[in-house]
DNA sequence: CCTTGACTTGGAGTCGACTCCAAGTGATAC
DNA sequence: GTATCACTTGGAGTCGACTCCAAGTCAAGG
């Protein structure tokens, strides 16, 4: 699979996916005879994972040093683990802030909901006031 | 209260306090005779609430578009509700995103925890052997 | 009176994460 | 064979959000 169309199926531009490859964040893929990247079942798998993790606001700079030590192999799963336990709790505090933010989000809408309604009702009554008259 | 003592309750850099009332993210605070700013209740309010919405990632360009309708009044109700609307789908959005990036953590969490264990029971087990051997 | 220290300003600098660009290569279409 | 097109590279540029800096003001303490 060609570095286009990999970008289309993950909605990431090439020049991101050749920055993530450049900095070490993706394994270097293999080319084709004429040097052209040929992204293999494994490269997707591991640019979703990348898609994943930044999505949720992982530091480059951390997924880098992971992905350095998924390479030097099985005497690093004690690290990495240490690293996604980190992310993960880091993760749930940020999801925390969010969530109270969202709360104060949703009363907000609900007063200005309970504003609107309050003009519009007023607005009716005016609108009464004026049959009346009239 | 001076700046920095709201930048010590809120754990917000004096720098950005201020930078956040140059870009009209909080509004104008109230001076003394020399100067300097003295922030009352409401203004630490609002310093709060930016504070939560920053927090939660929400664009410092659009709360600048929102503090600026709270200052035109009330005919800007349905202007703002719009924009918290927008903003806490969009906030919605990416605690999904999150969260299913947590639930890859754990799963890998788990699986690193699981390798761990199984590289101790084989080093056990070669200790047993070692033991059998002497 | 002089120093200290927190404040003021506008503007420049930094940081993380892309994003764009120029110049070049190679395969395919006409 | 030449035009088109997607790809390649390294490096420069951009963007959002701060963060730092120099130069200056002012109030209080010794």
């Amino acid at each position: 699979m060609k570095i286009a169309e990999v970008s289309e199926k993950f909605g990431i531009s090439s020049d991101t996916l050749r920055y993530y490859e450049r900095i070490g964040l993706i394994w270097p893929v293999n080319r084709n005879a004429s040097g052209i990247r040929d992204y293999n079942e494994i490269d997707l798998r591991r640019v979703d994972f990348i898609k994943c993790m930044r999505s949720a606001g992982l530091p480059v700079e951390v997924l880098i040093e992971y992905v350095a030590l998924v390479q030097q192999g099985d005497k690093t799963i004690e690290a990495r683990k240490e690293i996604l336990i980190e992310q993960r709790d880091l993760l749930v505090a940020r999801m925390k802030e969010m969530q109270k933010t969202l709360d104060i989000l949703d009363h907000k809408i609900e007063v200005y909901e309970n504003a609107v309604l309050k003009k519009e009702k007023e607005m009716i009554q005016t609108e009464d006031q004026a049959l009346e008259i009239i």
